[in-house]
Order: C-alpha cells, then structure tokens, then sequence
DNA sequence: GAGTGGTCTAGACCACTGT
DNA sequence: CAGTGGTCTAGACCACTCC
C-alpha cells in the first residue's frame, strides 16, 4: 500500500522538476489540493513538509506554498588566504580600501554592516586542545556578525581565538573599537611580528540547530556548512583558531590545489 | 501562545544537551511521552520530528525513539591529490598496494566492495561549458561506488567525466572491467602522457534528495556535501570534471593552504 | 502477540496576510 | 473580512520489531 503523502510529494516535485510549476509560482491552497487528491488537508500538508525539507517549496504563512527560487551564492576561496597575506605589509591606505570579506562577496564597505565583540576567555579544553596550550590559558575570544546592509540576517557567524599573550605587545589588537580592522587578522598578527605559514580549513554540514536558523534567518530545508580554520605561524605554533557558520544554501567554498610539476 | 510541540521539544532537547539522556538512550514510547506532557500523540510526534530533524534523536519504526551518537567522521584531505600524483609514475605493484579511497578512509582494500559502470556520451550544455568543448563532444562518464563490506549502502557517489579522444590513445581507459585502476585516475592520464597541475574543487550542502537519501542510505536531519572537482592538466586543459556527493554526517573534508613566506 | 512508531481522518480553532 | 497556512485532538488502523 503506497503512502499517499509520498505520491502526491513525487506528484508535486515531478511538476517542479519539469518545470510545469516554475521558481516563484504559487502553489494552490491546500485546501484545495486535499479536494484535488482526495485527501484530508494535514495529509497534503505532510506532502508539503516533505518538500520544503528537501528545499524545492517555501511555505509562507497566510500567503501561501511557493515554488522556491534557486539561490545566488556567495563564494569562499581559498585564495583569499594568500591574498590577504600579500596585503598584510601595505600601508594602511591600500589595506583599507578592500577586506577580505568585500573580496569573497565582491561587495562594496557600505553595502556592510559590521558588528564585532571581543572578551577574554581562559581556554577550556575543546580550544587548549587544537593551540597545544593548557587549559585556562587566557584566549582573546573575537566574536563577528557581517550582514548586508539591505537583509536583516548576516550571512555568517564567526568566532575567532588568539592566544592573548602572543599579541599583548600592540594594546590595540585588545581593543574591539578598532575593528574593522584594515587588513584583517594577518595584518594584526604582523603588528606584533607573526608570520601566517600554512592555513587548515576543516569542514562539516549538517542542519542548522534552532539558534543558528534564526540567527542566520534560514528556512527549513537548509544546512549550514560548518567550518574549523586553524593558522599555523612559521614557526609552527597554533596562531588562530576561526569557527565559521555559513548557510549552504546561499554559500560555495572552492579551493584549489596546485601540484608539483614532474 | 506558545506552541506545545516546541515546548516539548526545547524540554527533550534541553535533557540530552545537559546529558540527562545520553547517545544510544530511548525515549519512552510516544503514547507515554503524550500522557506525561497532556498532550495527544500526533502532537508529540511534531515534537519529535523536530529533534529528528535537527539530528539529535533517531526514530526507529517498531523500536522506539533513540538519542543519536555522534557519527565517525571519515576525513577527505586535499593532500590525496598530491599524494595521488606521487604515486602515478610509480610502478604498478606499488600503486596497487593503497588507493586514494583506502588512503582517505584508513581502510583496506578488503573491506571495501567497489563498483565502476562506463559510457560514453555526447556533452550536454553543463558539461561541455566546464571542459570549454563544443555541446556534443564524446565524453567518458565512469560511475562508481564504494562501499564498506560490513554496511549495505555505499558512502560515496562520484561520477567522473574525460574527454574521449583525449584518452582514446589507451583503449584500457575506455574498459570498465579494468577498474579498480591501481593508482587512480592520475595514473590513468599519466598513461596518455597527461601531467595534472592543478585540482579546483567546489562545494555546497543541502539537505538531500530522495534519491541520495536512499542511496547513501540517509536517516532524515542529515546533510549531503556536493563536490565539483576540476582537474587541469600542465598546458592548461579541463582534463577531469567529477561530481561527488558525500553524506554530510560522516563526512569531514580538509584543506590545507600554504602561503608563501615574506 | 505485545509494544512500538507511522499514517490518516474530520473537524475545530488559531495566526498571519492582504484587501 | 476573506483566504491562507499552522496547530491540535481523539481515535482508527497499519507496519515493524522482538520475544
């Protein structure tokens, strides 16, 4: 005995996917699709809820089921590293004019808002672990938000770990008034003569949890991709540990490898 | 107003977050759930789906429901491709010794089932676009799976593109029944005098489809990573164009970027 | 066969959207 | 206010697991 949500779901996709229903159409009410399948409303809405969790409807409270459009997506690259790195030593005025944020999203400073917050922590184990320190090291604890300046929602979620008294000898780098720093965390970590050698990026996907849906404002039907930065200095000390949340939804990562020739 | 089915899923969430029920635990029967909370059946079902689809509890039909255990991660390096490009003009008995999947997953060859499917086809818009050929170009499509020999569904789904006449040189490429290839793909172009310079790869999540739910044998409140790896050869040509789609909660990829020093 | 979760109904009432 | 989706009930019956 076939399960009567899951035909009329493979009936509904089917009709998305051959584009008989197209991006932004409205689906009918589901009132009226329960008469249209002779079923009873809370089954058409078990159907429903199968497709807004595979991401293909947005339900829309009041207004009603429309067929979601694809989203335009924002790439992260892993070239950024050494492009930040090559603008560490610039002067101020160059470094200024482009973070690497513009430079992922290829937006301007004012289509940004900023939002940063710093507070010292001693290391618990999860971060005294990855830094290669003991627990309770003292850690400057950097939390970011950036959204754009026409969406209520940023668009990522970043926590980012130094080690305080690596970089206790420039008082500014403590001061979260300062920020947003041009130049970004290399150029703050050559304030105090560190040199960024080799970067890890660590990553996993899985659903948002219930905070990370509102804070990002993600629909259901959505995962974040969740990533672990870790930045070794050239004398191969731990330097910075960076936990970011991105939608995946709205993000690509691409990162490229180059081979040695033969 | 708030929500019965959120209440009682922020109280279950609340007791496995504070590890009062722990990974493996099961939660007593829906009906005695509904009674304990005065509430009826369908409604603590909603509840459940809730933290089903978060990835926290697992619900096993005729069983009960269960506190998930994290999940193993098995991690993808993007140092396999260096690795893999070391070994291509090694002979064969040492290439045959690991390949890349063994050297990923830390498995041996004997547990592991592989399956390789061959054909060739006219390129469509999408792939002939990557490979800048014209739309109609004779490509080799090589499907495969590979599974552990202790679980029924296969942690991976790759399917790999090559330009036919570029490899036609070697009639053995063209042969599915040569597969597994000890010393993977990079040895295969080594073969027709290709030299691999350079992987970019790119990546998204979302929840799955149907189809990759089945396939990758996915319980709901998982996540798939997509993979879009693109191989370019010495003189600058798309040489490889594969798609892999990974399950999220098993899955961690690593990346690890070197800078050049100052 | 006892116990568990899965599906489904028919209808009530609430909450949100737009006119 | 009309129309839409969201929540909830009480209970029936089915499907799966395990003893």
């Amino acid at each position: 005995m076939p399960k009567a949500y899951e035909e009329i779901a493979d009936d509904i996709r089917r009709s998305i996917r051959e584009g008989t229903r197209k991006p932004g159409d409205r689906l009918p009410s589901e009132a009226d699709l329960a008469r249209h399948y002779g079923k009873s409303v809370p089954t058409l809405q078990n159907a429903l809820r199968l497709l807004s969790g595979e991401g293909l409807i947005d339900k829309q409270h009041g207004r009603g089921n429309f067929v979601r459009r694809p989203r335009t997506l924002a790439v992260r690259d892993n070239g950024r590293h050494q492009w930040e790195k090559n603008r560490a030593r610039e002067p101020e005025a160059t470094r200024a004019e482009t973070g690497a944020t513009e430079h992922d999203t290829g937006l301007r400073l004012d289509d940004l808002v900023f939002y940063a917050k710093y507070r010292v922590i001693d290391a618990p184990d999860e971060l005294a672990a990855p830094f290669g320190l003991p627990v309770g090291t003292p850690l400057l604890e950097r939390t970011y938000r950036t959204r754009r300046t026409t969406e209520s929602a940023p668009f990522n979620l970043v926590t980012s770990y130094l080690v305080r008294d690596m970089i206790a000898a420039n008082p500014d780098l403590l001061d979260e008034a300062k920020e947003p720093w041009p130049g970004g965390t290399q150029n703050q970590l050559h304030t105090v003569d560190i040199e960024v050698d080799r970067v890890e990026e660590r990553f996993t996907a899985r659903p948002p949890t219930p905070e990370e849906a509102r804070a990002l404002d993600l629909p259901t039907g959505t995962s974040v991709i969740l990533l672990r930065k870790t930045s070794y200095d050239i004398r191969g000390r731990v330097v910075d540990v960076t936990f970011v949340t991105l939608p995946g939804d709205r993000t690509e990562l691409l990162f490229t490898t180059s081979l040695e020739r033969w």
